[in-house]
DNA sequence: AATGAATGAGAGTTCATTCAT
DNA sequence: AATGAATGAACTCTCATTCAT
């Protein structure tokens, strides 16, 4: 019993460690430059041992494609139990770009890099990406009831604040170093407060 | 006085062709996918001539990144002359966004992809990339002189101005293929409307 | 003595699943598209464990061959027992050719290939690819001292004969593509009869 | 004018350099194990050069056996001006021969490997190699007019008697190491003698 | 006895780049 | 000024084989 578990548990690792490296070198050199030698390099591994733990490149890609998206859905759902609409939609905006900010592998893999989402050819992987984007539509919808928030067009009302939010994660996380680290997080917390702020009615 | 003339305008024709004609391949086919032999072949010459005018790949991408600034700059500064200054505010970020639409690639590279701006080592090309910035920031500045825009920190405002109109450019660039096209600049135009008109006080 | 005789058995048995399916193997795919692996799949074992058997791929290649030979030397003998020997070298050249068709893939090892009798270092191994040749000479000199084909030096009718039924074979199993299936056997039978009706005197 | 015609006579020499060594590495290992990086070592240039005169690899096998069967046909036509048919018929099969052992690296090519004609997708070059068989039905035909052989399907004594120099062309090629030099002649020819003289009618 | 894990060598091909002319 | 010829390095991926267990 002892033995199959412990293989099992170094196959994991095994997996993990191929992961972990390869999302660095995603983000780091971007799809089309990371090479099966250069993953190998990194886990000090011969890049043969990786095809036995994966198809080939692209079934790595895509298994750090759904992790990321999963966890990101997560995230999402931790906020949905707020009950005023406007303050859990500004829980909203703070969880997404805490997420990226924590995790600006991921976020970039899923929303900066070209590949992903694009070449994605199963429909079932489009599913986990959009489920957010409507839990974000919901909120919106129950602002706009409540009187929160002016009535539009809902999909526009969203698209507006994805992108704001969106902007702030890739602008700290691509030019973030053009930012002292202390002021970082004040700089992203009164801009999407100012700009809330506004949005929403008093 | 004429040869050495004529040979320095040739060199600037040629210098020229090669950018232009790289430009075109970067907009149609994207980064990665750009060859030496593929220039060559666009301004029917051999690969080899290249050599002659750039010391190698990477300096033609970083003539096309410089000449992206200055084009992205002369943009901005067509709205400057507004007088209102809410409506100039208003006007900086369409243009923005105009911008990045009509030059999707050059904004990937000025903007997106890692590599150019953070391997700009000349000191002078950062200048070009924080001008535009720099604009922004005046307007702000009159706009709350003016009255129009709530006081607060002018860094943190830029800061989230420009977050949404990026946000809205880089979504559009990279994930624009999910919304149908007559529907993008609906959505363009009304979500930033959306955001601003909350932002700017009646 | 129970457990080591059976061992040995088990041992045998093992042998000879590599051989049979390796040999399936080959005669589906081809000696370049026989890979360890694919063998080790069909038996339903891992590859590693064909190497407690076979020193190396090589080694299961030689082991068919020499089975070939032995196979076909067999159905060679079926036909001396026919007591007329024009009858019997007629038929000779029909089982030859049978042979060939119903094992293509070991015919073309035996004859059409380098490899496999020019490695074949062991001499033992050569007598078996020699003694089915001294049977067809044997069974000419028959027919020459009953006078029902002219007589001559052997080795130049045995060389015929054996160029004549070789040819059709080698023809049937590299190009037999460009005959239409029924139309194969008629056209094997035939032209061979045509021939052999001229050689042997009425 | 000059130079330009020394560049082609180059191209030329280069071309025949590679298809030369391609040809001795195609018969000596098959297809399949020449690699373009052994053709690059047996031509003292690196892999990349041979790109620079073939699209890859296959370009390389099929430049090989148009050569080969332009060269087979017109071998062939050689004796078509012998007048009595069943002298001709009789030359064709030694011009053959002849050919194959003139040429054994081009026979092999042609009739023994396995990969060229199969893959061959242009059904023009399926003409090169038909045109030939062409030749020997017609002459077999003004044979029977003639009265010099059976009357039979022309079918099927144009395939037996092909595979009567095929198969003496193989032997030869493939097993020729069997016979000692001087005797080989001597085999070949006595043996088609003593087969055709069977078949023709005196 | 059997195997999962690992690897070096090698396949065809493309690339940016250099050199001699 | 321009180029044809050439190349080393790199790419993804597969193979037979070995080793520790």
């Amino acid at each position: 019993m002892g033995i199959s578990e412990r293989k099992e548990r170094e196959k994991q690792d095994m997996i993990k460690l191929i992961l972990d490296e390869a999302m660095k070198l995603f983000i780091e050199e971007g799809y089309e430059n990371v090479t099966m030698r250069k993953i190998a390099d990194r886990i000090e591994y011969s890049a043969t041992t990786i095809y036995l733990y994966f198809k080939d490149k692209s079934e790595i890609f895509y298994s750090l494609l759904k992790i990321a998206f999963d966890k990101f859905y997560e995230s999402q759902l931790s906020v949905q139990n707020i009950p005023d609409p406007k303050e859990r939609l500004m829980a909203h905006g703070l969880v997404y770009i805490k997420f990226a900010m924590n995790n600006p592998n991921y976020y970039e893999l899923m929303f900066i890099l070209d590949d992903p989402v694009t070449k994605m050819n199963c429909p079932e992987d489009w599913q986990t990406s959009t489920r957010t984007y409507d839990l974000l539509k919901k909120n919106i919808q129950e602002c706009m009831d409540a009187g929160c928030i002016e009535k539009a067009d809902i999909e526009v009302v969203a698209f507006g604040l994805w992108s704001l939010v969106h902007g702030i994660a890739t602008l700290m996380i691509k030019r973030g170093f053009m930012v002292p680290e202390p002021f970082r997080e004040y700089l992203i917390y009164n801009s999407i407060q100012y700009i809330f702020s506004g949005v929403i009615m008093k």
